[in-house]
DNA sequence: ATCAACTACCTAAACGTTTATCATCACATC
DNA sequence: GATGTGATGATAAACGTTTAGGTAGTTGAT
């Protein structure tokens, strides 16, 4: 049939919604015999009970969600999977909330999903990107926590975040490249929406500087095709070309390669490359890469682990009769040590990589 | 505060919550005057409907789930780039349900998707694995719709299933590397419980009778760690190694990659490797790699519109008092062609990667 | 025998919507 | 003046749960 309800598990046990209710749930005061009753009788007659139904009586929410903007940068992968972890234990669903259209970010469409997810009285979030002011705004109305990762939350409520420790992650990168003596350094970069770009840059300059290097800024837009294109661009009507190319993501990164191919610039001979974000096929590239490595799967775990424990005290605070809104500390703007891992991308000649 | 209801809609402007609801749905029967102002008092209050209320009245479902197994394989994204851009325009949230924890497939995890999946009154489903007979019959008999991506539908009821033409997909990869003169493949596989491995198998057993090679069919778990570990245990004790690998998808070919690189094995001179899958990176590694491409964004694409037809039409026939069970065509099973992307891992000199 | 304290269960009212049914009013028609 | 006809809106009953408040029945102490 496909559409039992609990009172047709009443009906057939002759108890009542009350008592079935209870016993499929597990609390007290049914009796074992019971309890045995209904749970064969809903096997029996299939019975599935209606979330909706239970949202609505218990003003549960039950669902918590990611919100980002193109999921082609496979980075979202390793952070997926890093909340899950966190999450698995509990009772949650997982819903990813893509913002973009055909890659590129919608600012309509961050609105359209935000209101959805009020609708639908979305548990918690969590955000790759600083969303809205007004969105922002709009989800505090609604007492749904909000955490950061990899972007800045804005200073005025001490919301939770989790960052790549970026600003001396770029430290890292500049001083190794300061060692093999490289002083033309490029970096390539997205936009300030994802605000990651600001330490990165910060701490690029910084080192430029500490080294006395002298460093470029060069934006595209987020996506591999506009790397290409900004960057053939800039090679084009440029003197010489950089002694360094210091791309700021992956698909920057997979856009920049591409061009250089293209161009017979040889790596890293005629220009040594770096990158930000560690994937599976770093090594075995030609030459294998030397990239700053993330580890987005620790920071979706913390991102997890910090969003489920506001949202538990929140439930709880409720629970006697307190406030609805979210409690963020101040401990909870975390910050992840990055890595260097050395390649050959960058001059040097070691493979640090073992096998495993 | 955070949780006007409707009938603080009501009260506020006056009109009953039947006048309110069907102004907010832009329903006839209100006067522009009333619809106005309830539009007005609605933002000026900051109501947000409830979409379990919503759901559990009108009975509607209004979320789509895929089914995957491990995102980990980036192939997922552009699978799910093509749903998403099939259902951008009805208003359906598309959920992603993973049912691997670390990675790995985990039956009992299916099962208590899938129950969750009927719980929340999902309105469809997309898979890209054979489901146990269990869920999928569980799901039938909740009359929710399911399309087969890259995986084999049960033979019983006609279900709709998009898949690459893997049978024929497998033949080009086996007359290319026939045409290199090569006569002994290994064909490192994941298990079968995915099932594209049955026509690609099939396609490359025929292939090699056909030309009078000897084909090796090494099973490995779904996961590049198993990929690698099951490469280095056959090498270890085979008397040569094969002319030719045929990685049977990305992360298999990931693992084997490491191990050959580990052994030093030189591609293509040693051994000429075939990849299924292409991803962004493969043009840039060394050597490119010769892929057989599944597009799978089209794939995705056609699956979304299937299944977006069928809810459609499933909706429709309910409306009129028809029958609940979704209605299966059988022009709904589907094919994509595939396309073999020749580049130097086979052995070719060539490179045809266009730059863009 | 009375009362208290359990246990096991029931009845009925919520939760926030949509909608079937009914009511009212204005106007036109005869 | 009686009647019909649309338009607009109100009332109240659903949808499938959970749960506050209550009622029996049993047990044990007094």
């Amino acid at each position: 049939m496909g559409k039992a309800t609990i009172r047709d598990v009443s009906r057939v046990t002759g108890l009542s919604t009350y008592t079935v209710s209870r016993a499929l749930s597990g609390a007290p005061g049914v009796s074992a015999d019971s309890r045995e009753q209904v749970l064969a009788a809903a096997r029996q007659i299939g019975y599935i009970p209606n979330r909706a139904a239970q949202g609505l009586r218990r003003g549960s929410r039950d669902s918590i969600a990611v919100i980002v903007a193109s999921t082609a940068n496979s980075y979202y992968l390793d952070l997926m999977a890093g909340i899950q972890q966190a999450l698995r234990h509990f009772d949650w669903t997982v819903i990813i909330a893509d913002v973009a259209v055909d890659g590129v970010y919608n600012p309509r469409l961050e609105d359209r999903i935000v209101q959805r997810l009020i609708e639908s009285r979305t548990a918690g979030v969590i955000t790759t990107l600083t969303l809205s002011s007004e969105n922002t705004a709009l989800l505090s109305q609604w007492d749904v926590p909000i955490v950061f990762v990899d972007s800045a939350p804005p200073e005025s409520a001490n919301f939770p975040s989790v960052t790549t420790d970026n600003y001396n992650a770029s430290l890292m990168v500049g001083d190794h490249l300061a060692e093999h003596g490289y002083r033309d350094w490029l970096f390539l970069v997205y936009p300030k929406r994802w605000s990651t770009r600001v330490d990165r840059e910060r701490g690029i300059r910084d080192s430029a500087a500490t080294h006395g290097a002298h460093v470029e800024v060069l934006e595209s837009e987020n996506d591999e095709d506009s790397a290409f294109r900004t960057l053939e661009t800039y090679l084009a009507q440029a003197e010489r070309i950089p002694r360094v190319l210091i791309a700021g993501n992956n698909p920057l990164l997979l856009g920049a390669l591409r061009l250089l191919r293209d161009r017979g610039i040889r790596i890293p001979a005629d220009m040594a490359v770096v990158g930000y974000d560690e994937f599976a096929w770093a090594s075995l590239l030609d030459p294998p890469l030397t990239v700053l490595d993330e580890d987005s799967e620790a920071i979706g775990r913390l991102a997890g682990q910090t969003l489920a424990r506001i949202i538990n005290e929140q439930a709880e605070a409720a629970k006697d009769g307190g406030s609805q809104s979210p409690v963020y500390r101040v401990e909870d703007r975390q910050q992840v040590a990055g890595r260097l891992i050395v390649r050959r991308s960058c001059g040097c000649y070691v493979d640090n990589e073992r096998p495993r």
